[in-house]
DNA sequence: CACGATATGGAACGATCGATAAATAATATC
DNA sequence: GATATTATTTATCGATCGTTCCATATCGTG
């Protein structure tokens, strides 16, 4: 995260706010997913023309790798805040987790289920990088979750027989799955009595 | 499924096998979703032109529609055989389910997932009806596992405090995460142990 | 104020998109 | 075998795709 002030040498600055221009293509990526939001699309969303688009962010993967960090940094960070609470048992950080997964995933300003599982599902083998850099996002947010069930097993937190591993996994998966639901029309009631169930028969030591 | 015998008037024979051709466009779809297979990836692939191909399915659409029926017909039915079969426990059932679902999502010989939740994750607003196909899909499936949860707990066979819309809700949530998972490079028996994790919250009676 | 540097708006690029027209080939029926 | 009907081949359609060129606008610096 540290960044060189990247001195200004001269020249027109910048007509439009990033930040703002990236949150306006997150939807459009968000509800569409990347093969099918074009950049006319985005022109019009953004206002932005297509020339000044592809001056700050190269092409459109590299708009789409700038939304993907948009994203982390602003959704994302609030839904994994749990995990990185350490005020929280480990019990709670998942029960939060789930929790957040199920609000923000049914909030009604915004599109259904996550950007993460549902903007580049399938997509063309050109797009391949795409896929993997949100395949990415994933695997390491998953990694995130199981090493907090690891300082908690280690805390005696977990039951003496339980994989962490597999417990993250599992999860993972059900967040995976409660945004298909969300997409799908799943109101937060349901997906909060999903994530009941998934926190059901928690492995709890003793 | 009842199909009139269709009284062939007369001329020219199709040159091809329409589920021959299906099949291969099922594995087209399945792996890059509807919006990123183009006609030509599926001329080039099936080796019909594109105007024999139009003749036969109207449109892309169309096409599509035909090969969403081909998967139920050939995968979602293997998949879904143990809800149907009425020499299996309610559990039993549920277990085959997971247990098929862990194996064909995982399996080497087609995409990754299942064609169901990845084909149209999402799509453009002109491509809507086509996410709306799909949704059915999933729709109805769910409440096919849902009336078999009900007539399991019609017969004793769940804690009388399950709800069974809430435990089929969840149940497909893991499968539908499972499949994200599966794309994201998950092996059968990472697979297996999320189902068996799904397994072990079962509400059995008593 | 002149100059270099960067950003913008508008027009346009070649490529590919889904889809079709027209001519030809191959069958069933009479 | 003549005719009606359907399928295939080939070429091509207008629209849209991601991308770029170019002239102009607006800044910091000398």
């Amino acid at each position: 995260m540290t960044e060189t002030k990247a001195r200004r040498r001269a020249g027109r600055p910048r007509g439009f706010d990033t930040d703002a221009v990236l949150d306006k293509a997150v939807r459009l990526f968000w509800q569409r997913g990347y093969e099918a939001t074009s950049m006319a699309d985005l022109v019009a969303e953004t206002g932005v023309a297509a020339a000044s688009l592809y001056a700050a962010f190269d092409n459109k993967a590299g708009l789409f790798a700038a939304v993907i960090e948009r994203y982390a940094a602003t959704f994302s960070v609030h839904l994994y805040a749990p995990i990185n609470d350490p005020a929280l048992s480990t019990y709670e950080a998942v029960e939060g987790l789930l929790e957040r997964a199920a609000s923000s995933f049914s909030e009604p300003g915004t599109p259904a289920g996550c950007f993460m599982y549902s903007a580049a599902a399938a997509v063309s083998p050109a797009s391949a990088a795409i896929e993997c850099l949100l395949r990415d996002k994933r695997i390491a947010a998953e990694a995130l979750l199981i090493e907090r069930l690891q300082r908690g097993a280690a805390q005696g937190e977990l039951a003496a027989n339980t994989d962490p591993a597999v417990l993250g996994k599992f999860i993972n998966t059900v967040m995976e799955g409660m945004s298909v639901q969300a997409r799908d029309g799943a109101t937060i009631n349901e997906l909060l009595s999903i994530a009941t169930m998934a926190l059901d028969r928690w492995p709890a030591a003793i």
